[in-house]
RNA sequence: GGCCCGGUGGUCAAGCGGUUAAGACACCGCCCUUUCACGGCGGUAACACGAGUUCGAUUCUCGUCCGGGUCACCA
């Protein structure tokens, strides 16, 4: 009674032009992992919703018992956290209209699809699984015959009194169009032949997605439904559905799909040969959750300024359904890596630090380090946390390389001077008593300038000598402090016999 | 194959009949510098094609081509 009044309030004041209340919903499968298409899906009907003071539902869509994933509506509950999508309605948190997984509303379906029946949109269906494999097998591209549409009703009674398993389908127009406006791709018709006579009620009993999701969609008020536009052709026979019942068609949102780039430069849904595709590979990767939702946000939307750099909560402000675009988009890893840089950098050191520790700690155990300077030397040169155990990895083993690493043309150095260099740094470090980063600093900017050398002629040399790479995170002074005095002088020796 | 949608640099993309066609990523060069990175400066690079409509089309229309999606007792 209540959601009767409310749907019939809502159409009144949306004639009148006011504003009503915006109610998405997120209704994924639990498959065990959450797609990144499936998660831009969820974002866009956060934001959706959340722009315009609107809710958003979650509602799990488990009526494929044969794909049922253990655990897998755990991942949805995680990712949903982990990017801070909250939603106001759904299983772990109830709501006005509950229950919010398929599966425990399975007996509300039948009676709407009987309903349908009796209304004269629906059948049922007895062709066995042989029959319809056999047909497909025929013609690929054939569909359905539509054998049982037009089965006499007592014939029908017949088959159900005696038990024979069926289904039950939707009975599509043979003639006209169905037309609908979506609000990123405008007008979509489509002509009813085309539709195929598809089943609603599955031989055990399990709504099909194609019907449970008209009627939950309906029930539950749910005003915007937004999805990929894969849905964009099938959703005449939606609205077919919600017009035989008499119900309120929805407003549609179809979203460009997210592509991946093939080896050969073609592309095609973005998919595991592409690189991760899940959220919780691509956290494993090292890309942060707000960085994911960052990135994700800009596949296929684009504010009226152009910004790049979005919290939710700015995506909250800024988003509006008009900057959504209809072209399919590329996923590109590069950028995202690009964006996680940028978060990376945005930190405080603190903040770096603690995101960092369990990375440090991989390199250098329990042990006590100065946190702090590795953050210095690693926050502006990652671009993923992943990357620090490799950067790092010089300072847990000095790694075997050759002499000639030792010559470098930009800062002078070549085999004769590197001895030098190298003899006078340590006996000037052995002398040092003070093993702290600005010692280490100042002595060594002094020796080079009584030696009158450029700094990089002295210097490059004791990098090379304590890292055994040419590439290091920070520079000789950094390395030398965090490797302390007794392994420094160890490594710099070690390199001065190889000259 | 039928139907549907799309087509601005390698990628993401602004653009809504008149612009030197933005910006970002990537790439290249220079500067900074103790290597690399960060940062700064600069550069290469695009309106798929053909007809219309118009004084004028990247923008509107049609066709072609190309790309994608969809045609399950999956969602």
């Amino acid at each position: 009674m209540i959601n009767q009044i409310r749907i019939l309030s809502q159409r009144f004041y949306a004639q009148k032009g006011w504003i009503v209340l915006i109610r998405t919903r997120f209704a994924p499968s639990p498959t065990g992992f959450m797609h990144v298409g499936n998660l831009r899906t969820a974002l866009f009907e956060y934001l959706i919703a959340k722009s315009q003071g609107g809710q958003f539902v979650l509602r799990i869509e488990d009526t494929d018992q044969e794909r049922l994933v253990e655990g897998a509506t755990q991942v949805i509950y995680d990712t949903l956290r982990q990017v801070g999508l909250q939603h106001d309605e759904g299983p772990d948190i109830g709501g006005e209209f509950g229950p919010y997984v398929q599966s425990e509303r399975k007996d509300l379906y039948l009676p709407y699809a009987k309903k349908l029946v009796e209304l004269g949109g629906a059948y049922y269906c007895f062709c066995t699984k042989e029959r319809l494999d056999a047909l497909h097998e025929q013609n690929a591209f054939g569909g359905y015959d539509r054998h049982c549409r037009d089965l006499p009703k007592e014939e029908v009674d017949r088959l159900l009194a005696a038990g024979t398993p069926y289904v039950i389908r939707q009975k599509m127009p043979l003639t006209g169009t169905t037309t609908y406006d979506d609000v990123v791709y405008g007008t979509i018709s489509i002509d009813n032949k085309e539709l195929e006579d598809q089943i609603l009620i599955k031989s055990d009993g399990y709504p099909t997605y194609n019907f449970a999701n008209v009627i939950d969609d309906h029930l539950m008020q749910i005003t915007h439904v937004v999805r990929g536009c894969e849905y964009l052709t099938s959703t005449p026979k939606y609205v077919l559905l919600y017009q035989a019942f008499g119900w309120d068609v929805p407003t549609f949102v179809h979203l460009p799909l997210i592509m991946g780039k093939n080896e050969d430069g073609s592309v095609s849904k973005l998919s595991k040969r592409h690189g991760s595709t899940s959220f919780a590979g691509l956290m494993d990767e090292g890309y942060l959750a707000p960085v994911i939702t960052n990135y994700i946000a800009l596949l296929g939307w684009c504010p009226k300024d152009n910004r790049e750099l979005f919290s939710l909560k700015d995506l909250e402000q800024e988003f509006s359904i008009d900057g959504i675009s209809k072209s399919p988009a590329v996923f590109d890893y590069d950028k995202l890596t690009w964006l996680n840089g940028e978060y990376l950098r945005a930190l405080t050191p603190e903040q770096f630090t603690e995101l960092a520790m369990p990375y440090y700690r991989e390199v250098f155990g329990e042990g006590e380090k100065d946190w702090s300077l590795l953050t210095t030397i690693l926050q502006p040169r990652v671009t993923k946390l992943t990357q620090i155990p490799e950067v790092l990895s010089f300072f847990k083993e000095l790694p075997e390389y050759p002499a000639d690493f030792f010559v470098n043309k930009k800062s002078k150095t070549n085999l004769e001077n590197s001895k030098t260099m190298l003899e006078e740094a340590i006996t000037l470090l052995e002398g040092l008593e003070n093993w702290q980063m600005d010692t280490l600093h100042d002595s060594l900017l002094e020796l080079a300038a009584r030696l009158g050398v450029k700094n990089g002629t002295l210097l490059w040399p004791v990098r090379i000598a304590a890292a055994g790479v040419t590439v290091t995170p920070g520079g000789a002074m950094e390395i030398l402090t965090l490797l302390g005095k007794d392994e420094s002088i160890r490594r710099l020796k070690l390199g001065l016999s190889k000259l």
